[in-house]
DNA sequence: GCGGTATTTTGAATGATTCAAGAGAGCAGA
DNA sequence: TCTGCTCTCTTGAATCATTCAAAATACCGC
């Protein structure tokens, strides 16, 4: 990370109103190189730049950064929470059905359709999620065990 | 339940290869009483008639009821893993961000458009599936707190 | 540089779910 | 109807992800 990017990830979080701790800059580093990373995966990348860091300060980072909007938080069935910095979009995610890994989709025809179900029990509708299931490229290619 | 019930009940358990005992029928019960309910909640239900009955039962039931395709098991985000009858049909759940109740959502425009989204980044999707946020009728009619 | 407050550290607890071993019950065949 | 095999349940404990609480620390405006 160049001078320059560590300056604007602290301008980042300064904007968000928060505090440019140490931490906080590594779990955004950690999250550039790790799309998709969960708790363990952020907390296991941040501990070679911050050898004193804990996990609950990794937890409470990513509650910090994802109540300011930095980061959003996805929760696939069966798979513990896991965070990215793509955020501001609404753009949803495939899972693997047998490794776990995960990929962005764009939604196919736009947020409308999704946003707008019908027959929804009277329910207000604010937002939509999608989650597709599937097998990413490697399982596809790899033989049934 | 009327004794035709009961016998139906069990039959639908037998053609799914699976025996039929007394808790396997007292889970299926309390999902038609109580739709969506998750783990604790088939318990509490499944308690009074069967008072020997153990968590873990309800839990084991509950998977082999999933894998056998007679109940669906749905997991909302920050929510406990909940379970429904209606199966084999492609309906969402709109989850109230308030209260947690849950409904059920046909899609607004049958499942094609759901499943077939652009730039999978080479995943190959199976299937697709919608949550809906919003506001149940009470909570929408409730003041803010 | 200092002080006040937001954050982190340390230590422990929680809730949902699963694992394991032995007791018990359902069902197919006699 | 009775028997035995096997699946299922009970009992007891463990796991994982996550959160809570109190005290130590570090960030940032002045």
């Amino acid at each position: 990370m160049t001078t320059t990017e560590i300056a604007d990830t602290r301008e980042r979080l300064r904007a968000a109103g928060l505090r440019a701790t140490d931490q906080r800059m590594a779990v955004l580093t950690a999250l550039e190189t790790h799309p998709h990373a969960d708790a363990a995966e952020v907390f296991a990348a941040v501990l070679p730049g911050l050898p004193d860091t804990s996990v609950q300060a990794v937890y409470g980072v990513l509650a910090a950064l994802t109540d300011a909007g930095l980061v959003r938080r996805i929760e696939p069935a069966g798979s513990p929470a896991r965070y990215e910095l793509r955020v501001g979009d609404n753009h949803h995610h495939i899972v693997c059905t047998r490794c776990g890994a995960i990929g962005d989709v764009d939604c196919a025809v736009g947020s409308a359709p999704c946003l707008t179900p019908a027959g929804t029990s009277g329910f207000t509708v604010t937002t939509a999620e999608v989650t597709y299931w599937g097998l990413c490229p490697d399982c596809a290619a790899a033989p049934l065990t």
